[in-house]
DNA sequence: CTCTCTGCAAAGAATTTGCAAACAC
DNA sequence: GTGTTTGCAAATTCTTTGCAGAGAG
């Protein structure tokens, strides 16, 4: 194996070493499979299934049989931001957003209160909140004065 | 008016002032309608547009249409608790619900902690969140130990 | 009588699947 | 070579829309 095996189960932090991670994690470097890494972690923001195909030049078929492997094996993460597609991102911090349910304004919530809430909502359920894959629902400073 | 004016703006809290409440909210209160109502207090439980319209023997478009309206008016809310079609329920209190990732386990938050959540979301972001809308995401006891 | 609401059918968006050819290793 | 991956096309699932007739007030 020419990866070091840590590489097998942490997020990738760049393009070149999220090329190497797909291949440590049994994944043939496929030119579709490249073109998606890249898109990802060129894009600089999370992106749907489609502006994947596209920045990618593949099929939007290909797009979604890559992002699932790749989420699959733990490189890339999808989320939901609203009623409209998909978002997918190379994984990496988990970013817990705040959005308004009636204009739909996005925030993200300091890491602060992120650690909070998650310990909240540890201590009651049990469960290891992550926060990063739907949003937190409600009002913005704008809309509740309404 | 034959309705208190407050019903105009509460939600309803049984069948019957949910039906007095449509009226008052200057929707007709034809068959589906009266039966989309019933469904949904009916059951319990939140349910889908499909079984909402076969538990109303309406059309499913119906089913749509008329949820749209109450939840327009107030009267209903719907929330994702999945990938999958999207669950609607009368309107009252807000439930958090916390979902596992992986298994897709549920829980409701338990209010207190809910509160807690609230207050260290609103301090830090401004918004007023009410969690109802979407899990809370991460993983059940069970998972987080693998 | 008027305007809302209905069922049916068709359109739409997002995503998944089947398959034969192309490609990575 | 062998098994994975691709593009294309078609199918699925959930939801929305257009329309002419039925129904509520």
């Amino acid at each position: 194996m020419t990866v070091p095996a840590h590489t097998a189960l942490a997020p990738a932090p760049d393009l070149h070493s999220a090329l190497a991670a797909v291949r440590a994690r049994g994944l043939r470097l496929s030119g579709a499979r490249r073109a998606v890494v890249a898109a990802l972690y060129g894009a600089g923001r999370p992106l749907s299934a489609d502006e994947v195909a596209r920045a990618a030049c593949c099929d939007p078929a290909s797009a979604y049989r890559n992002l699932e492997a790749l989420e699959r094996v733990g490189l890339v993460r999808h989320m939901h931001v609203g009623h409209s597609a998909a978002l997918y991102a190379p994984a990496g911090a988990r970013t817990a957003i705040v959005a308004c349910e009636r204009c739909g304004a996005r925030t993200i919530l300091a890491p602060r209160a992120a650690a909070q809430v998650r310990a909240a909502v540890r201590l009651a359920s049990g469960f290891i909140p992550h926060l990063d894959h739907f949003p937190l629902t409600g009002l913005c400073p704008g809309c509740a004065n309404r």
